[in-house]
This record gives C-alpha cells, structure tokens and sequence, in this order.
RNA sequence: GGAAAGGUGGCAGAGUGGUUGAAUGCGGCGGUCUCGAAAACCGUUGUGGGCUUCUAGUUCACCGGGGGUUCGAAUCCCCCCCUUUCCGCCA
C-alpha cells in the first residue's frame, strides 16, 4: 500500500510512478477524498473533544448536587451529531480505501521505462563450460523424454484433477524431491536462511498482506466455505509470518527459505504456452524471504538474484537475468529481476525464478515494523523474495540439457547423493 | 461436530459503568555506582490518525473484531473470530 502523505505531498511524483507502470492515475480522486475525510474528522473530534470533557464534569456536578438534566440533554443531541459525523466519515473511507488498495507500487528510479515483457533489459547470461545456445544435436522435448522414461504422466496427471497438474513417477519423483531438497540445503548452508515449513493454505489478511487480495482474486483456488485460499506461492504464507508484528532491528535481515507447492487458476491465459510443464495450476517451488531495514534492500535484492543464479550454476544449467522494466512489474514489486533457463527443444528462454524488492508496499500492508535498538524510531521494514527456484520450467531445461546422444537423462553431479542414481 | 473457560500494553497479570491509556511485576532503554560487569537504586518506556505557531503542542481513536445501550464502557447487551481444556471423529 503507497503512504496516503506521500500521495498527499508529493502527488506528481506518485502519477508519475504509476504512468511508468501503464496504471490508470486515479491520484485527483484519492486527493478530494482525502481532502473530504480530513474536514470531516477535524469537525467529529472537535465534537467528541466536548463531549468528552463534559462527560468528565457530570459526575462532579452531580456530586455538588446539581441538576444535570439539561446537560444530558445537549449532550445527547451532541451524541446524535458525532454519530452523524462517523457515518459519513466512515462511507469516505471505505471509498478511500477502496481505491488505494488497489494501487500498486510504484517502480523504483533504477527500473527502466517499458509498456511489456519487450522491454525487458538482459543483464546477464550464464552457460556452462563448453555450451552455446546454437547446437546441431537433436534434442527431445521434456515430453517425449518424460513419456519414454516413464517419469512425467500428465495424463494421468488430469484425470486426477485436471489439465495443469502434473503427476510425476518413479525417478521422475525423485528427481523433483532431491532438486527441492538440494536447493533448500543450498540455500540452508551456503547462504544464512533459516528453514521455514509453512501452511499451504492461508486467510485473507495474509492474501491481503502481500497484495494478493484483493486484485488477484481470480488467479487463486478459494476453499469457500473456509474463506481460506491456496497460495499461489510460499511468499505468501513466508512473509506474513512477521505480520502485525515490530521486531527489534538487531535481528534483522531475517532470511527464510521455504518449500511449497504453488496453485495458480492462471484465468485468462488458456491455450498460451500450455505444452506440459510451461503452464501449470500447480507446481513446487523453493522461495526466499528477507525482511530487511530499508537502507539495505537494494543491495539485499542484488544478493537475493545471487542465491538463486548460484543454483542455477550448481546444476549447471544455462540461464539468464532480466531487469524488468516498470510497466512489467507486478502489482507490490518496486524492483525485479527474473531469471530464465534455457529450453534447447523449445529454443527459448523459461521464466525459473522472479525476485524482487517490494519496498515497503508489502511492509505497509502487513503491518510488520521494526524498532531502532534505542527504541526511539521505528518504521516499516522492506520485504523481498525470489524464487530460488520453480521446480517445473527448471525440470524442463534440466532434462532437456542433460540428455545424452541416446535420449537418456544425466543426473546433474550435485543432485546424485540426493537421488542415488546417477542417470535416467 | 458437542461442552466449558478465556481473549487487557513486549510478556505476566489487576481492573465489572465516571481523571483507567490502563495498577503491579518482569523485560527494554537511559542514568547513578564500578577499572569493567552483576546487584541495587533513580528515571523512562504502546500504536495509529487529525489540527497547529510541527525536532514541539494539542486533540481523537484503540483493552480480539464488528454493532448496540448510556451524558459517559476495558467494564453492560448482541453477533462474529480466535485460543485453551474435555468429549466425539481421525492421518
């Protein structure tokens, strides 16, 4: 959520902000609301200020044995007035709120300017030793060499539920869990998280938390009757484990690293990329959390692509980093940069991991605060995650990359001690 | 699913209609003492909003959430949520 003052004070900076993010400016009616609501409650505390201080004199009043009666009635009449005051005041703020709750975050002044995912800015690439993009070999797609391994059925996968939800068999099964429980001891040991296992399944506050709810109603699996909701991905339920809460600045950064399953509707975008693994409505991934002091969080974001790209390397599969440009951002992020593995059957890049830096728009909406050691200033931390990585556009390159002239699949050194075997 | 109890400041825990934003203890922060530390002692210590002459003053709101009664509510009434315990069911 943006600062209502910073609306207020600075309201070109925000239109601007929102332009650069191809958002409709709705800052002119968020300024009369404001406006409105200020008058409104600046008249209703006058009142309760009286009403109050007489309230206060009654009793002694009546302890001097004076007739109070006509004092109860002004104050009535007052009473009615105040409530007159709070209803009105109330319907403004609901407008108010309405409306900035929708508004997303503005980019930060290091993205660059762009309407889509064109404008994207590659700013690094990485293959391993002895690879290049432009090859003669012939490569199967994840598919075939799911199908002729027996280690990808979707089939199956949609009769269970539906199109969109993967089954995995025999060493495909494992190689997805040993993929899952390296890059958490990765990240566990080499780069200071703390492991996290959360809830899959979170409320509306959470949703709300980290802007989720209410935009985004319409990409989540909702149990109704529960008023609970899938997560879409574990930086839902990872952040809002701090909410409402202040913590002392001597512990931050505070870093986790989670396992969770990820349920996307992805309404509206049927039919597009929807070959096995590159557009699911479940998948697993490995996210990262920080929760840092906001002083730090541009270099903490920097970092936080680092952890992932280290992955990448382990595994040796070829990728590359994208800053996103401010009109592909989504709703909370200030900052981003996504990381794409390269797909040799597809010929393309695939999108393994998002990081980013939400500023303190996340931060504002959950409540989560941190107080100085002194405890003399306090304020809102910023919140960052990444992907560290999406399981299923990884197992695509993986096992595209790592096929041999015969179509079998070469477990990647690093994941052998956590699969036991070394091929497919 | 049934029954009971309970939700108060960072924590513990008073408070059942009128200077109670809230006793007391612990913790935190600052200080005295000390070579330093501990102990002891002194002081201080919630959040959010509005207004103004804005490193300050003033005012409003907040005792799980929402509504109500009243001149006045943490305290009374209604609804909801959550927690704990017992019973039932169960991986």
């Amino acid at each position: 959520m943006l600062d209502i003052k910073l609306i207020r004070e600075n309201p070109d900076f925000v239109r601007e902000g929102l332009t650069r993010k191809n958002e409709p400016d709705r800052v002119s009616e968020i300024l009369e609301l404001d406006v409105q609501k200020r008058k409104i409650q600046t008249e209703s505390d006058t009142l309760k200020a009286k009403k109050n201080k007489v309230s206060d004199e009654i009793p002694l009043l009546k302890k001097q044995g004076k007739d109070v009666a006509h004092v109860l009635e002004e104050m009535k009449a007052l009473g009615e007035q105040i409530k007159v005051y709070d209803a009105e005041l109330k319907e403004i703020e609901l407008k108010l709120d309405e409306i900035v709750e929708r508004i997303p975050n503005l980019p930060h002044t290091s993205v660059p300017t762009g309407k889509s995912a064109e404008d994207n800015v590659e700013v690094r690439r990485w293959l391993p030793d002895g690879t290049t993009l432009e090859s003669e070999k012939k490569y199967l797609d994840h598919l075939e060499l799911g199908k002729k391994h027996g280690i990808l059925d979707f089939e199956r996968g949609t009769k269970i539920t539906g199109s969109g939800f993967p089954l995995y068999r025999g060493k495909g099964a494992t190689l997805e869990r040993a993929l899952i429980s390296f890059m958490l001891d990765y990240h566990i040991n080499n780069h200071g998280y703390q492991e996290v296992m959360t809830p899959f399944i979170v409320n509306r506050d959470s949703m709300f938390g980290t802007g989720q709810l209410p935009k985004m109603a319409d990409d989540m699996y909702l149990a109704e009757r529960d008023g609970l909701y899938l997560i879409p991905t574990a930086e839902v339920p990872i952040t809002n484990i701090y909410r409402g809460e202040t913590i002392d600045e001597r512990e931050l950064p505070i870093k986790m690293v989670g396992y969770s399953p990820c349920f996307r509707r992805e309404a509206g975008s049927y039919g597009r990329d929807s070959k096995g693994f590159l557009r699911v409505h479940q998948f697993n991934k490995v996210e990262m959390v920080k929760l840092v002091k906001p002083e730090t969080s541009y270099d903490e974001l920097e970092a936080l692509v680092g952890n992932a790209e280290a992955i990448l390397k382990a595994l040796k599969v070829p990728y590359r980093v994208l800053l996103l440009c401010s009109g592909d951002l989504s709703f909370s992020a200030a900052k981003c940069y996504d990381i794409e593995t390269w797909s040799p059957a597809e010929n393309k890049w695939l999108e393994a991991s998002s990081c980013s830096n939400f500023d303190n728009f996340q931060a504002r909406r959950a409540k989560i605060k941190y107080k100085s050691a002194d405890g003399k200033k306090s304020d809102f931390v910023h919140t960052l995650n990444g992907s560290g990585l999406a399981t299923s556009r990884l197992m695509v390159s993986l096992l595209e990359n790592n096929q041999t002239e015969d179509g079998r699949i070469r477990v990647p050194e690093v994941l052998i001690k956590y699969t036991g075997f070394d091929i497919i």
